[in-house]
DNA sequence: CAGTGGTCTAGACCACGCA
DNA sequence: GCGTGGTCTAGACCACTGG
């Protein structure tokens, strides 16, 4: 085990310990540089890679502290939005923007709602060759996610996480501020080898915030 | 913008643009420290991240590649496996292994299968403080993750993803080979402020990608 | 076995923000 | 002001592995 290895390890079982608690400050770089007897580039290292994994928020001037838990969302990560947000407890709402077909396309725009405050943008694209009876579906009523889901097995699915920034049109459907910093989830669907549909969801991601760790390879 | 940001994203928009694809061997460190006229450090720094995003593969002596698209499977994603099998048209099969009060914890330990094939080893934490009818439940039919769900509204969630080596047992439970690589998720759920569940889920790494098989005619 | 990436060192300068 | 973290440097040794 590396000494950034030590160091991360050491600090995530004091957090998850129940040890340190969140907002407690954790030990300033030179004090581990003592600790642990290394440098501090690597212990730098072990520190921003615990910040960008959320566990530990860091303060110039002030130290590093433990973080607050975040409010990560599994709901970002579902196919049907409004399932999840019931069982939430939040009242869900789909509110249909655009739906149009073009040629073998059908593209369908809207926003779903948790709570009355819009939580998600969507647009989507139905593969009418795959899905030919959502044609004569308006969507209106029901999201696309959740009609496609019950109607339309799946045999593969793609997904892509990105961070963007909102445009104005964006953040007006979305109630937030142009240029915020969005989480966006595209994700594209098949059957056996035909395209069923592609979905990008545009969340605020001053709400939501999606920091699953990563670890290939670690213990 | 830091130097380590450029080559990061200098990085990613070749990658994205297409101008480098999956396979193509990215410039080695030395070559990226001549030009950007930085230190190995930085160099090192910069692809290290992208390698832990999956955007590139590092390989001794060989150098540093474009990565293959990762192909997730959105059933990992997802907090009950048998609606998001089912919707795949696969037979699913909750197969329950242990279930033991411990204190005003429950225990529940079983194994998600698709199509007869173990998918997904499951041990669940349930927190009877905040979910007390959990107790009456045998979960000898139903799955926790779906009883769940249906039964317990949550507000909070937080993900940790990692890929670890299956042991033995583990190993026997999935029908793979000990120490092969394996996904594993755990979530743990909140309402409110008091911890609902904590769910680790071990999926097989070489079935991770198992939407494939479950393309009848796959090329 | 030569060259790569993996890790680490012991410095350095800077910007920020609390005192 | 002054100590913190943010970033970077110019080295170093090692393990692994492809040629």
């Amino acid at each position: 085990m590396t000494v950034e290895e030590r160091i991360r390890s050491d600090i995530e079982a004091r957090v998850h310990s129940g040890e340190w608690l969140p907002g407690d400050r954790i030990p300033f770089e030179h004090e581990l540089v003592t600790a642990y007897g290394c440098s501090r580039g690597t212990v730098s290292k072990a520190l921003t890679r615990l910040a960008r994994a959320g566990l530990i928020e860091r303060r110039r001037k002030a130290g590093s502290f433990v973080a607050d838990p975040q409010v990560h969302s599994a709901v970002l990560e579902v196919p049907d939005l409004a399932a999840m947000i019931a069982a939430r407890g939040e009242a869900y709402r789909w509110e249909l923007l655009e739906r149009q077909v073009n040629g073998a396309e059908l593209l369908v725009t809207g926003v779903h709602h948790a709570a009355e405050r819009p939580l998600c943008l969507e647009t989507r694209t139905i593969y009418l060759a795959a899905v030919p009876q959502a044609a004569s579906e308006s969507f209106t009523m029901v999201s696309p996610g959740g009609w496609l889901l019950s109607h339309v097995p799946w045999t593969r699915a793609r997904h892509g996480i990105r961070a963007v920034a909102a445009s104005a049109e964006q953040a007006g459907l979305l109630q937030m501020s142009e240029g915020g910093a969005c989480l966006t989830i595209e994700r594209r669907t098949w059957r056996v080898d035909s395209p069923v549909t592609r979905v990008e969801q545009l969340f605020p991601g001053d709400r939501y915030d999606l920091t699953a760790e990563f670890r290939p390879g670690a213990p």
